[in-house]
DNA sequence: GTGGTCTAGACCACA
DNA sequence: GTGGTCTAGACCACG
């Protein structure tokens, strides 16, 4: 897995941490079961304070992607991800309605816009992501 | 024009207020020329601080969505919206990746994806979008 | 004499005017003793407020590029412009010099810098400008 | 670094801040990678509010000389300033063409006007500029 | 302690 | 009356 960081970003530390390792379990990089550096460790490798390696964490579990056992330390949940149920779905297509209207109005087509949702789509699948 | 803010929601308040008129261009509801109500006037309506307002409309403007006239007041470019460049599709491919690899994990095909977007376009043409 | 004002720009009216004013001098469209429309009927003609075309005169006024005569009307200074005093050369000077800083981090080159100068020189005296 | 803000001065405070900025790096006492203080810390300084400090720091990242980072706090861009592009020299020739002008008028030669301009050029370089 | 957001209230330049 | 600038003081997210 290879975690990169922009301290420049506008995008809180947190976010992109959990981004990142978002996309290297849908890029299959990461699967189920498999194990991820404790708190204190990938906080050292990325030199960046623990918190902020926590408050990624915590909110990966609360999702659902990872579990945090004291002992075993952090998997991705071994069951595998948590379909996406009604809320999640909502809380999409409010992410997503500014995005379409600001894109429209600055002429980028319906087909365009599909178009790049599929190249990134293949990204992930063209690897071979796990469903 | 409606504009609705959620004082309660984590989107801050003028991004809230940006979305919306963006929105409103591209439902069509405003058209280019057409006029918005001065900041003192918007922030009164809304309930919520000058500053506020002025910080969305000069977002807007800075974007080219509206241009701040001195004798009409503030207006919805008249030459309409400038279309995206290339920064502009890097930016959104940008927002849109973590959002599919999301959903993608949470098992949401790319055809539901790509249907929800159509969706949200749909609801822009249908009404008669100016592009 | 053509005025062209952008009711959009950032710079004010009056300054648009009082600039487009002088350059029409630099360019000896207008020369010493020429007159200029009264304040009203500027003001008609461009259809913006007569406090606007006065506060532009003033200006010109106190600057020695105009005189105000209550029957005459508004000239061009027949004795011509006053020449640069010193502290005209010090506020020239202070307003160049964050210019040429700034170009000067963006790269700009010092002979890049006087060519545009030069340039902007040219187009006055290849038109036979008064001086 | 020395600031020296001049609260009398028709140029608004945010703007004496970022030309002063500007000027600090242009004459190489400022380097790329350097760090700035704390928007609180010179608004106290300077005894001046942080908003007029923050609106300073905001242009100069907008236009890249500086970069807020989530760690080091704000810094003079380390990969340099970005060079100037077409827009921008448009921009500086819309600047530059009134003053221009009125010099002329005021019988300023072209000779005395690029003297000058590169008198302010080599009060940069002579102190060593970066670029 | 940092920057980001929001509020309230003030003065000024512009038109 | 408009937007532009500035101040003072507050809360929150981030690290």
């Amino acid at each position: 897995m290879f975690i990169n960081i922009d301290l420049q970003s506008d995008d809180p530390i947190y976010t992109q941490l959990k981004n990142q390792i978002i996309a290297s379990i849908a890029r299959n990089e990461m699967r189920p079961g498999d194990g991820l550096p404790s708190v204190r460790r990938l906080a050292a490798d990325l030199g960046i304070n623990l918190h902020t390696v926590n408050k990624a964490y915590q909110q990966l579990k609360q999702q659902g992607f990872i579990l945090i056992h004291r002992q075993k330390g952090v998997v991705i949940n071994p069951e595998g991800i948590p379909a996406a149920d009604e809320q999640y779905r909502e809380s999409l297509e409010r992410v997503l309605s500014p995005l379409v209207a600001e894109s429209f109005c600055k002429g980028i087509t319906e087909k365009e816009f599909t178009t790049l949702c599929q190249k990134l789509f293949g990204q992930l699948t063209n690897e071979g992501g796990w469903r």
